[in-house]
DNA sequence: TCTTGATTTGACCATCTGGTCAAACTCACG
DNA sequence: CGTGAGTTTGACCAGATGGTCAAATCAAGA
């Protein structure tokens, strides 16, 4: 294992490449269905020289997630009180799907994570994320109060959010099997916009 | 393996506990992550018995997501152009949800799947389940040429209930950490159904 | 250039896992 | 009963997999 000192040049480069080679990995076989031995040979070193960097396969895993926790729950962060609310929530579902069309792979590694039961975010979940949620339910409620949307149950009203975007990163196969060429985002787009003006109007 | 007369009682018994202890195990852990002496174990047999009855992991797999493909598409297949369309459509919905509460392993089954690319049941999904979904497009497409329901991307429109009401089984875990005690299908429920009510809404 | 810590690797290990097999046991039916 | 088919199992195997380790190699500062 390296010192923890300032991390070297070439710690970094690795480091870097065994997180993006987990990735790669992890999202498309999940935790048991990924091996080490894999993850390092698209990380371009040996097995040993990649626990040299990592203790363990779980370790791996770990960094993986809470380094990308963050990057995942920003634009729900970004969501601003103190804009125009219907703007705001249509702002946030359009850079929720941006991010199921351009990080499929951060969405199926957690998909793959939460399907199973989240053995090893659960905590994550409960804290972070739960936080999270109820500071910003908390201005959906009150735009509602306002009248300045409609009145609707704000928990679910992001769980919907959550369940039409990453539909499309999770279960892209699926999707398309059924559209065939059409690309899903361009239907997506307009489809969920749509729907959340027709929802949202008080 | 057991000769292909007419099943005897004891086969018909243990394929049955087999199948159920699969679902519990595969939808729990994936394909990948699942053992064949969980299965074993789990349906009250020794790992040989259990391949005396199934050639392999495989096979189980197969069995159990082809048995499975039936009873996940009743509900779509259940939707009569003879109908009233708003109302067929909300009683899909309310079916596909009831389905997410009371079929959750069977959801996660194909959740884990997709997830993963469906590398087990791509060709269903190519043959079937787009055979059977480009049938009811067609019927919601004349429903809404006809004015019976607001003009919308039919396909989207599907994926969207699926998406909405699978999202309470397969990522479970989550909606209950944001949720705490309150049961996620009381408030789905009224939620779901008030969307589609407003974005159906000629 | 030399030295020392950082990096890399081949060989190895224990365990897990899917699957096999021959022998033993059980059951239904004549 | 007796018997043959149906059922069950302990012992076993080969390959995969996570992880270890000592030795070899490399890189950068003195």
């Amino acid at each position: 294992m390296p010192k923890d000192r300032a991390p070297t040049r070439i710690q970094k480069k690795n480091r870097a490449a065994i997180l993006e080679a987990a990735l790669n990995v992890f999202s498309a076989h999940g935790f048991r269905g990924a091996t080490v031995d894999q993850i390092a040979t698209e990380a371009g070193l040996s097995k040993p020289n990649l626990l040299y960097y990592f203790p363990s396969k779980e370790a791996i895993h770990t960094a993986l997630l809470s380094g990308l926790l963050e990057i995942w729950l920003a634009p729900l962060h970004d969501l601003d009180a103190d804009g125009d609310p219907m703007e705001e929530i249509l702002a946030y579902i359009r850079r929720k799907l941006q991010m199921s069309r351009d990080l499929q792979r951060e969405s199926r590694l957690f998909a793959n994570e939460l399907v199973q039961g989240a053995p090893r975010i659960h905590e994550s979940l409960s804290n972070d994320l739960k936080t999270l949620v109820d500071e910003k339910t908390e201005i959906l409620t009150r735009w509602m109060d306002q009248g300045k949307i409609a009145r609707l149950h704000p928990y679910h009203l992001i769980f919907s959010i959550w369940a039409l975007t990453q539909h499309y990163a999770d279960f892209d196969v699926q999707v398309r099997a059924i559209l065939g060429d059409e690309d899903p985002f361009e239907g997506a787009e307009p489809f969920i916009d749509t729907l959340y003006r027709k929802l949202l109007a008080p």
